[in-house]
DNA sequence: GTCTATACCAAGATAGAC
DNA sequence: GTCTATCTTGGTATAGAC
């Protein structure tokens, strides 16, 4: 323990730092914030605790709660992508799909970052966040068509078994793992492999109130 | 029209009813609401205006909004399962997976049913809610495992390709079928068959305010 | 069985000080 | 650049009349 006070929830006296710094920061917390409760569902109040700043800096930064959201959607899907870019470059045309799928559960170690793109993906009925969210999954589809080079059903075989994973992460259903034989079957099914990274993740951590 | 009130937005004296029908009209009227909005982003006001009732009527008649979701959830759960044991019970062993499928796509038709169950598939996090998602996702699986005798891999890739289908629903892909010629292409290859049902759900509708 | 009125709280956003 | 204080809105839930 340093010297300070010892109310250390974040709100001592805030060291000052470059707008740009705060911001990746504030993103971080964001995403898992968002990833943990939904856009609607997650508070601006959340992300600002998580980050160790204000809510009202938190707003006055990015303006409102859904640009921040939509902020989020976009580094999540750059970094799917410029993982999948890495990925494609460093590999070899055949085993690609399998590269793929590891590179993708990798991505669960960024708490919140497929949880966050999940959540986009059903609010289609936004007007803003849906149509970005719509964009967004068109995006990763071109670059499996385009540029990785994916036929039709390779594609679609490659998406679906993104999306049952994401749908396992959104259940949240590795916290049952170790008291239930099904979900633990089912887990074992449903992940390619690396389901161990899964459950290294640890249960999800709930804030005991909002 | 009949000789009463002009005011016919679910605001005149409504007629009594038995509860149990009121129930059902709220419960359809609440799939469809957090169908589109989701749990936390659909409010009872909407439901109530949706079932022609009054908001705190809903909350009466449930106890609370999170109850009213479990019952939502718990429906479409039925509804779902109910299906595939019709199918299971019609058709030869073989072709089991196209007719699931087929039958899958048709529940499109009930609107918001699919698409409550995603929401309630990405809620994890919450202590209740998500508990009895998992559980729910869990009964489909031992369903497909034990009922239907899907082997393995045939589990996996039929739930995979369900979840990709609730994601396009969820994101109103189809919304831009019309404009968007990667979407068409998108939708052709996310869908095994029966895209034109998808289609003839017609766009999103939304209600200009909440 | 169903409504109207309303209490109450949570959350996003704004103003303005430091 | 960052905070405290506060306004405002909207949404769940309760009370009680009809």
């Amino acid at each position: 323990m340093s010297s300070v006070s010892a109310d250390d929830d974040g709100h001592e006296p805030i060291t000052r730092m470059k707008s740009r710094d705060r911001r990746e920061l504030i993103l971080e917390a964001a995403t898992g914030v968002f990833g943990d409760y939904g856009y609607v569902g997650a508070t601006t109040d959340q992300v600002a605790r998580a980050a160790g700043v204000s809510q009202p800096y938190v707003v006055r930064m990015f303006g409102s709660k859904e640009k921040l959201f939509l902020e989020v959607l976009r580094r999540a899907l750059d970094a799917l992508l410029s993982t999948f870019r890495t990925v494609l470059a460093e590999n070899s045309r055949t085993e690609l799909p399998r590269y793929f799928g590891r590179a993708y559960v990798d991505l669960l170690n960024d708490r919140g970052l497929l949880l966050s793109l999940m959540h986009a993906f059903v609010l289609g009925s936004d007007p803003v966040i849906g149509r970005a969210a719509r964009e967004g999954f068109l995006e990763v589809y071109e670059f499996m068509r385009n540029e990785a080079g994916f036929g039709p059903e390779q594609t679609r075989e490659f998406l679906a078994g993104g999306m049952l994973i994401n749908t396992m992460v959104g259940l949240r259903m590795s916290d049952e793992f170790d008291t239930n034989e099904t979900v633990r079957e089912l887990l074992t099914i449903a992940l390619p492999e690396k389901l161990d990274l899964l459950l290294h993740l640890g249960k999800t951590q709930r804030p005991t109130s909002k």
